[in-house]
DNA sequence: AACTATTTGACAAGAAATTGACAGGGATTT
DNA sequence: AAATCCCTGTCAATTTCTTGTCAAATAGTT
């Protein structure tokens, strides 16, 4: 199955269409055409229709989208139709927050919660237990975890991140506020909220119109 | 002060410029080049003089850029040499956790958390006030606030939004998987977690090549 | 069954972002 | 003080991304 490379701008649009879609599959609607959907999403027809074309022709003329093949389908190219255990390291308030998030229906199952602090051995979030650091790589290679959730604070992740990826973890969701540095065929999605706060300040400061 | 529209792009890759020049004027380095934080940062030396150029010539033939120097107007930049009062509205986990990160030493000031759970009235977190959402407009007309930080249901995301832009807010940080209809004027960062989670996803489905 | 209205998928044009190249100015060395 | 080296700011080339256009195919209508 040789495809060429998808770039990162459309990937970064699919799980806005996989939104919008499971919206308008609940409201009952069963098909739509990429102009009307265009309308709902302030992008471009155009645009749309060249981004779901990345992956095949899942339209038809005159007729549009079916809602639910669609939405499917994306779905499917997201890799939600698929389970993805996961586990948090680091059991303080984020990797609490992101232990009872809803996730679950999107298929990312939280397994396990590690931390450092012996208070909080034994016990569990949501049916979830918490479990010691050194702990870490006896789970991990008996269970099937796919992502590490990194909540952290940022002294200690790099070498988490080391210990991880040693014991085979190959997808990273890293909060700590840092650039991670790992091995060839590990992949590493960051969330850097001061990124974004800062991003707001920038636009506080300098409005102009926004393409709303 | 007419100056042309800096892109989005630039904007986003910002941040990430201030935290590495942070890390290096904290190493005690106090002039670099281009060339050398480009092999820090990976991404190319024409990219990082071209992005500061946007906003003037920071740099010096021969010599470099000063990094203390640097650092500080990319600060200005990006207003985190202002202070910014935020209130978070929802004091569920997620609240909680933003309410302990140290947003502080950028200059995001939490004064006020909201919820509608009466247990929690008159309660604090870190010292900063859990207040009843039914005094929120009275609180946001006396007190200087900037930025409202989202973190309720996606149900009620909606009404509180209206209420806030209502009485003058004028920036909404937005952590609802939802996207906000505000008026204009009122800039909206989200950050949609499960979109994050979804691209890490693909990306595990479809693992090729990194630019790492 | 023929006709009209829709609407996709493909392609080309246009816009934007990234990279490469280099002249020129300042720093450093001899 | 002169010569060399370094490194920015800028411009041009390239690449990538977005938008507009239209033939062709299907749906719906008469």
């Amino acid at each position: 199955m040789e495809e060429r490379q998808i770039s990162k701008a459309v990937i970064k649009r699919l799980p806005r269409y996989y939104r919008y879609l499971g919206e308008i599959l609940n409201s009952g609607v069963e098909r739509i055409s990429s102009g009307e959907l265009s309308n709902k999403m302030q992008v471009t027809a155009s645009q749309i229709r060249q981004d779901l074309n990345n992956f095949g022709g899942f339209g038809q003329q005159g007729y549009g989208y079916n809602v639910k093949y669609l939405h499917d389908e994306i779905g499917k190219i997201l890799g939600v139709d698929r389970i993805h255990p996961m586990i948090i390291i680091g059991g303080g308030n984020f990797g609490h927050a992101l232990a009872n998030y809803d996730f679950e229906k999107d298929g990312f199952v939280t397994k396990a919660i590690f931390d450092v602090r012996p208070e909080l051995d034994g016990t569990d979030i949501r049916g979830i237990p918490v479990m010691m650091m050194d702990r870490l790589e006896d789970f991990v290679s008996r269970e099937p975890v796919e992502i590490a959730v990194l909540t952290l604070p940022k002294s200690r992740v790099a070498e988490v991140a080391r210990r991880l990826t040693c014991c085979g973890i190959r997808a990273l969701w890293n909060f700590a506020h840092l650039d991670l540095d790992v091995p060839e065929g590990v992949v590493v999605e960051n969330v850097h909220l001061s990124d974004s706060l800062m991003q707001l300040s920038y636009r506080i400061s300098n409005y102009e119109e926004e393409q709303g």
